[in-house]
DNA sequence: GTCCTTGGTCACCTACGGTAACTCATGAAC
DNA sequence: GTTCATGAGTTACCGTAGGTGACCAAGGAC
């Protein structure tokens, strides 16, 4: 039982750097992509259009230490490593989802804000 | 009405950048911030510990230029600025509540595993 | 022997974000 | 009448996070 509740607003608070990751750029759309079953580092690459090698490795990295995702290496060559969502992982859908859902839903509103600002 | 659905997975698809904005450090935290009326820029200032005035600054214009948020300027000395959610930046406070209750839920659960992995 | 594959690391370099100083206009203090 | 304080910024500088591209290992195909 900790002696204050989180608080994301305070800037040490562990709750704020969990927010910082879930909240990260890559780990939204990594995690999404792993909502239908497992799938090998080269199938998230090629799904998240964009990411890097480097920082999808890092990112699922960090997904794996964070427990919301596992990470089996079967000894193959080449080598074959797939990823799936823990328990812990796949209670995150849901928030996710409905900010995907947000963003695409309102994507016009926020076009026409857009182009109204520049006028 | 557009050729293509919008996809965030896409690299160029402004869903991504819609995405990538809404889902940053900054940005969850002031609108949060905002979800109890209007806050004048030193009382989000305060409320968002870390934030420095230029990122505050930044993120602030970004969010009325998306036609999240309004800022009223009266013209007094010492300025005093004012900023509320519009009914767009309303409607993206259930996504990130969601969220930022999903992060101080689960701390706990993620703490755990950051140790069992340490091992 | 050469080449292809997959998952990943390493060196390099740019661009984003933090820090701290300065601005602007006014009213109050002395 | 010269200093100071105030609130909301802007600007210069600087370190680090993130992108790019080269390279690596191990075996199979040719």
């Amino acid at each position: 039982m900790p002696l204050l509740p989180p608080d994301p607003y305070q800037r040490d608070c562990p709750s704020r750097k969990l927010l910082d990751r879930i909240g990260d750029r890559w780990t939204v759309l990594v995690i999404a992509t792993l909502e239908d079953g497992p799938r090998r580092f080269s199938e998230i690459r090629r799904r998240v259009d964009g990411v890097s090698q480097k920082m999808l490795t890092q990112t699922l990295r960090a997904l794996e230490r964070d427990g919301l995702v596992t990470r089996t290496v079967h000894a193959e060559v080449p080598p074959r490593v797939e990823y799936a969502l823990t328990p812990l992982g796949r209670s995150l859908l849901d928030p996710l989802g409905a900010l995907m859902r947000w963003a695409t839903e309102h994507l016009g509103e926020v076009e026409q804000a857009q182009q109204a600002y520049a006028a």
